[in-house]
DNA sequence: CTTAAATACGAACGGTCGTATTATTTTTTA
DNA sequence: TAAAAAATAATACGACCGTTCGTATTTAAG
């Protein structure tokens, strides 16, 4: 099946739809319980399909799940980091960046930040959901790596500036953002994380 | 049953020395699998006994999991909280309470911090186990933000410091420990955080 | 229009889940 | 040391887990 020369979704064969709905539902329920809430009958019954059906798509629950983790990665890309592309290089793209990070990660209705949820969930289980999970993540880091360092090579941050320090810097704000808005229900923590952003970009 | 008439461990009654060793078994099961990992199942199979031995001494799975949680706070209080009461009030003891917590949630051959595992698990889920979670997580703060109201008495941290965002910085950063020195393996983690922690404290 | 392939279903499997009931053993008390 | 109490085990239950299998239905291709 050649997916690539249909010319609109209602072409697509069905099967591509249906495994694209059911994908949806399982990133509605890993919002709510984590992708380890993710169960083969839950996803059957939120989707109104059969176990069998469901399973059918994907072979195996480990299958599923690192399908739902690269589906969610596509839509990571699309939401939070191709936006920032259309602002010039340096500090106003990884602004952009993190902004559009913090705001999916504070927004209960969105579902919250797999590459923050997941690597609590398999931070100490070796698996191939582990790794898929993980390479998400580090592509994501690299992006962020790649943009500090446009920053500095723009002069719009300090020329000593250590780029795994900001990172990490970076990386906490948001895993406190995530923590607070959502575990504390925290109203502001959006504003405070904003502002502890801004002061890390103060040359 | 009166324990603290009784002066040996050997002395208790029995049920209170399997009971306690129950519970090590979960919150060792927790640190690798996190609190929801922890079965009747699994736990009696770790502890060698039946499930209907260990369910016994609990009644409902929620409560042996809320029992983890208590004992996990009690712990958590003895190894970092308390040994900075030892330091004088102020700065000293904040980075003390600070520099442990750091430790606990950086060592891989502990179980992690449940005060950052669990919020993640019990985010979106409303439950008593949650509720307890919560109220450790509460009290903990609380005494952060207790020794940040001191350090700005004692003129160590600036007169104008906001205690919310700086207690917001502080979280973040333990988060940022626990994520890569446990999600990534990162081995140096610990360094940055201690750190990043330092440059909060420059008055 | 026929037919082969794709898709979905229902039923069932061996396991594990939390929990309740009943029985047995161990410990404590009188 | 016998009786009472506490602790542990044995067994069973219904619900759900991921998965397999055979079959029906729907879709796409010839």
């Amino acid at each position: 099946m050649v997916i690539a020369e249909k010319s609109t979704l209602a072409d697509y064969a069905k099967g591509a739809v249906t495994k694209a709905f059911i994908l949806q539902g399982a990133i509605e329920i890993a919002g709510k319980e984590g992708l380890e809430g993710i169960t083969i009958g839950n996803l059957a019954e939120r989707v109104e399909m059969s176990k069998s059906g469901v399973f059918a798509h994907f072979g195996s629950r480990d299958e599923l799940l690192i399908e739902v983790i690269r589906e969610y990665y596509r839509r990571f890309e699309r939401d939070v980091f191709e936006p920032a592309l259309t602002l010039p290089k340096g500090l106003p793209r990884l602004r952009k960046m993190i902004r559009n990070w913090i705001d999916v990660s504070s927004d209960k209705n969105s579902p919250g930040c797999f590459f923050i949820s997941g690597a609590i969930e398999y931070d100490d289980r070796p698996s191939h959901i582990r790794e898929e999970l993980f390479k998400s993540v580090e592509v994501w880091r690299n992006a962020i790596r790649r943009a500090i360092k446009e920053s500095i090579e723009e002069n719009q941050l300090k020329a000593d500036t250590n780029v795994e320090q900001m990172l990490f810097q970076i990386y906490s704000v948001v895993l406190g953002v995530h923590h607070d808005s959502r575990f504390l229900k925290i109203r502001q923590s959006k504003d405070i994380a904003n502002k502890v952003i801004e002061a890390l970009f103060i040359l």
